[in-house]
DNA sequence: TACAAAAGTGGAACCGGTTCCACTCCGGTA
DNA sequence: TACCGGAGTGGAACCGGTTCCACTTTTGTA
C-alpha cells in the first residue's frame, strides 16, 4: 500500500514552491511562468498526483459535493432523479451523497445533519415536510437546498423545481371528461404537500368548468409509504357508485393501487378507464399499456442541478425561484368511453 | 450566514483544552475525567457543535465514505441495490457516493479517480470488465473494493458478492425442461463477465444431464447497454425451429426482451415459455405475470457493505473472499408445457 | 534613463480536526 | 519517606490543500 504523493511532493519534484503549484492547480488564482507551468505539469502526469479532496474542502470550508435526499430508490421515480442528477453533477465535477428517508422526518434530520458536516454545498431534496428549523438552519449555515417535486409552504423562500402539477392533473380529468367519465377517482399525495394540494386543484378545476358535481368521496390523499393506494383503490371500487375512471396521481402508489386492480380482475380500459401519474419502465408492459402523465425526470434533474450550483457559484441573484416544467401526457390504452351503465357495476366488484 | 463552531470554540467555552474536547469525541482515544466530559458534552450541545468531516478525513487520512459505482440507477435491479447499500451503509455511520459508469470504462476509469481523490474507505462496483490496472492501483492505495453481482477474471483477489449465477441458471433451465421443452433460448450477459459465463454454464449442465443437444445458437449473449436483449429475442423467434421456452439472463435487458415480446404480439405462455433473471416491480403486474429468478438484492448489499466495512475497520483477515447468495425461484404463470408441435410454430411470427 | 506598474515567486499562516508527547498530579508500594 | 506508575491534561505538530503578503524581476511608459 503505497503513499499518494502530496502537492509538497510535487513542488520538491519540479523544483518550485507548493504556492506555484497550487496557482497552477487552480488557473485564475494567480501567475505563473508558461515554462513552469509546463514543467509542474509534467511532474504532475509523471507522480500521478491528484489533489485530495478533504484538504481542499477544508481550506474552503465547502465540499463540491451535494446531498440528494430521497424517500427511497427502490420507487422508479427517485432512481430515474438519482440517475439523471448523478448524471448531470458529473458533467459540472460534482459528486452526488445519496440519502434516502423513507418519508420519516427523523432520518430526514439526520441525513440533514450529516451532509451538514460533510460541508455540502447544496442539496437536492424531496422533502417529508417536516423539520421546518431544520431547513432553516441549513440554509443558515450557507448549504443551498432546492426542493424537488414537492414543496414546504412554510418555507417560503426556497427554490423549487417541479412539474406543472395543478395542469397536468387537468390535462388528465378533462381526458377522461372527454370520453365521457363523471364520476372520477383521485389518489394523490397527502394534502399536506403542496403537490398534492395542486393535483387536487386541477382536478376540481377540470370538474367544474365541465359542470360536474365533485365528489369528495372520490379523492383520496394517501401517504407515499405504506400500501395505501390499493386501499384506496379497494375502497373507491367498492363505493355503492364505484368511479368509472381513476387517476393515481401519487408517484408512490402507483405501484401498488396497479397491483390491487390487477389482484381484484378489474378490466382495464372496461370497467374502469386508468390514468396514472408518472411513466414507468413498465406502464407500457402492462395488458393494457396505461396512460401516463409523464414527468420530465431529466428536466427536473437539470434544473435542480442548475438552480444548486449557480447558487453554490453564486451566480444566481438573490431571491427563491421556482421552476415549473410541463409534463407530457402519453395517451395509450387503459382510457375508453365508459360502460353504458355505469351505475349497474358496483356489482362488478 | 452564520458561522459554525469548531472544536476551539468549544475548548474555549468549556474551559479545556481541544485535546480533551476530542478525546470526549472520540471515547477510545484517551482518558478524560468524568466531570470535564459532562462539561464538554453539554457546552457541545449548548452550541449545537458537529465535527466537520473533512477535518477528519485530511487527518485520518481516509474517509467515512464508501463509492457505489454501478451502470446506472435507471435499472431497478441497481436502483434497489444503491437503495439498500445506502440504508445500510446509514446504520453504520457511513455515506455513499453514487457514481454510474453508463458500463464505458472511460466513465468508470473517471469515476474511481474522483473516489480515489476523496478518499474513499472502499468501493462496491459493478466493473465494466475494463480498467485492470486502475482498479489494482485503487487497492494499492488502501481502497476496499468488493464487486457486486460481476467478478473479474483478471482481478483475482478481489472479494465478490453475487448470486449461485450457475446454480440458478440450471434451476430455471431444469424449470422449463421438467416441463416438457427442449428448445430453451437463453439470453445473457457478455460472456467476458463470470456472470455471464457462469449462466452459460448453468444452462449447459441442465440440458446436458438431461441428455438434450445444446445447439449454440440458441444462446445469446449480449451487451448491457442498447438493445440488444429486444434484437435476441427477435432473432431467436426467426429461427427457423425457434425456441418454445426462453430464459432472459441478463438483467438489464429484461426490459427490452419483454417489450419486444409485447411488441411481437407473442403469447406466453402459449407460445413461449418465459423466465427472467431478476424480480423487477412490475414482473407481476405484466399478463401473464412473469416467473423469475429472484436475486435477493438486499442479502447483496449487506454482504457487500459487511466486507468493506470489515476490510476499512481490518477486522477481516487477509485473502479475498467470495460469497454467492441463493436465488430464489418464483414461479408465476409465464411458464407451461410446450405447444404440442414445437416446430410448426416458426409461424407465430 | 528613471520609475511606476505588473508579473512571478516563495514563505507562512490557516482551515478543523487527531495524536504524540511532556508534564502534573494522584494513590499505592517498598 | 522515597519512588513508581497511571490518570488526566494541555501544547504543538501534523494532515494537504489555499491564500495572503512581501519580495524580486520584468515590462512599459514618460
Amino acid at each position: 500500500m503505497k503513499k499518494a504523493p502530496t502537492i509538497r511532493d510535487v513542488a520538491a519534484a519540479a523544483g518550485v514552491s507548493v504556492s506555484v503549484v497550487s496557482r497552477v492547480l487552480n488557473p485564475d488564482s494567480g501567475p505563473v511562468a508558461p515554462a513552469k507551468r509546463e514543467q509542474v505539469l509534467s511532474v504532475i502526469s509523471d507522480l500521478g498526483y491528484r489533489p485530495r479532496a478533504a484538504a481542499r474542502e477544508l481550506s474552503a470550508g465547502h465540499a463540491l459535493t451535494v446531498g440528494l435526499v430521497v424517500t427511497d430508490l427502490a420507487n422508479p421515480f427517485f432512481a430515474q432523479l438519482a440517475d439523471r442528477v448523478v448524471w448531470e453533477a458529473r458533467s459540472h465535477g460534482v459528486q452526488v451523497v445519496v440519502m434516502t428517508t423513507q418519508e420519516d422526518p427523523h432520518l430526514e434530520a439526520e441525513s440533514l445533519d450529516t451532509l451538514l458536516d460533510r460541508s455540502v454545498g447544496g442539496v437536492i431534496a424531496t422533502p417529508t415536510g417536516g423539520n421546518i428549523e431544520k431547513w432553516d438552519r441549513l440554509r443558515d449555515l450557507g448549504v443551498n437546498v432546492v426542493f424537488v417535486d414537492r414543496a414546504i409552504a412554510e418555507l417560503g423562500d426556497v427554490d423549487v423545481v417541479s412539474i406543472e402539477n395543478s395542469d397536468s392533473a387537468r390535462r388528465a380529468t378533462d381526458h377522461l371528461i372527454a370520453l365521457g367519465h363523471e364520476r372520477i377517482g383521485l389518489v394523490t399525495g397527502p394534502a399536506s404537500t403542496s403537490t398534492g394540494r395542486s393535483r387536487i386543484g386541477g382536478y376540481r378545476a377540470a370538474l367544474e368548468s365541465a359542470s360536474i358535481d365533485i365528489d369528495p368521496i372520490l379523492v383520496r390523499d394517501v401517504p407515499f409509504r405504506g400500501d395505501g393506494g390499493g386501499d384506496a383503490v379497494g375502497s373507491l371500487l367498492a363505493l355503492p357508485e364505484p368511479p368509472t375512471g381513476l387517476i393515481v396521481a401519487n408517484t408512490a402508489q402507483v405501484q401498488s393501487s396497479v397491483r390491487r386492480l390487477v389482484q381484484m380482475g378489474v378490466r382495464i380500459p372496461d370497467d374502469l378507464s386508468v390514468i396514472v401519474f408518472d411513466d414507468n419502465p413498465w406502464t407500457e408492459l402492462t395488458s393494457p399499456p396505461l396512460s401516463v402523465i409523464r414527468q420530465p425526470i431529466g428536466m427536473l434533474a437539470v434544473h435542480s442541478l442548475e438552480l444548486v450550483l449557480g447558487r453554490m457559484q453564486g451566480r444566481l441573484p438573490a431571491g427563491a425561484r421556482t421552476i415549473e416544467v410541463k409534463a407530457d401526457f402519453v395517451p395509450r390504452s387503459s382510457c375508453a368511453a365508459p360502460a353504458r351503465s355505469a351505475t349497474s357495476k358496483s356489482a362488478t366488484r
